[in-house]
DNA sequence: TCCCAGTACTTTGCATTACAAGGTATTATA
DNA sequence: TATAATACCTTGTAATGCAAAGTACTGGGA
């Protein structure tokens, strides 16, 4: 047991969220997400992405287009479709209620 | 995909924090975690709770003692060791870092 | 032409772990 | 003795983050 894997652990739970929560700004290829993860302080690698994003894509969450690059192979530019709109705006309300829900529970008041 | 299984993702990272965290509070024993979890809307089971507490236990953040009950077999209160405690503050951090690299991520406003 | 470096996307195998479901043990009551 | 209530434990499954290795495209230099 270690910090760094709690650390892990908690990043799991809301990395589709920030990476759906990207692409609703922007639309991006899996390299501008990973310097947007890092910029945030939440480490992610590529094995852990490519993943990810396939499994949104197969969720209906996501679509991509391909488009040229003039500096290696294509990218995926990839934006949400309108079920992944939804469902960001669901993800909105489940993150606020956890972060209410720890709060509450980690909250220094003593019960009883 | 669905948003249940985006909730029980999102739990999974918090569950170890709050669980010391209430146990920090108060002894207790199981059936009063899964209560105080209960009452802040973070629905675990007796199946997820019991490993979790054996697996902090071997790792040194906690320690119980038996005590009898007068309505049925006897209790484990669990207690934070020193180790506990200390991890315990270390987790305080990260969710707070986890909490703001969210919202820095989520954030409205467009990069670019 | 052939190789190499850089960039981008993909796949494989492993370890972790929440959960469902079922099991064991103790006590009190009928 | 049953039965119910309480409490703790175990097993099997599915999901998934990550490390590591693989594939593929481009352009520059020998």
């Amino acid at each position: 047991m270690n910090i760094e894997r709690v650390k892990s652990q908690m990043r799991k739970g809301v990395l589709e969220y920030c990476i759906l929560s990207i692409i609703s700004k922007d639309e991006v290829y899996a390299s501008d997400i990973l310097q947007t993860l890092k910029d945030a302080k939440l480490i992610v690698v590529e094995g852990t992405l490519y993943p990810l994003l396939t499994r949104l894509k197969n969720d209906g969450l996501l679509n991509y287009r391909w488009e040229e690059s003039t500096s290696g192979p294509p990218r995926k530019y990839y934006g949400l479709t309108e079920m992944g709109q939804k469902f960001l705006i669901e993800m909105d309300s489940t993150w606020q209620e956890l972060v209410d829900a720890v709060s509450h529970t980690t909250s220094k008041t003593k019960k009883k």
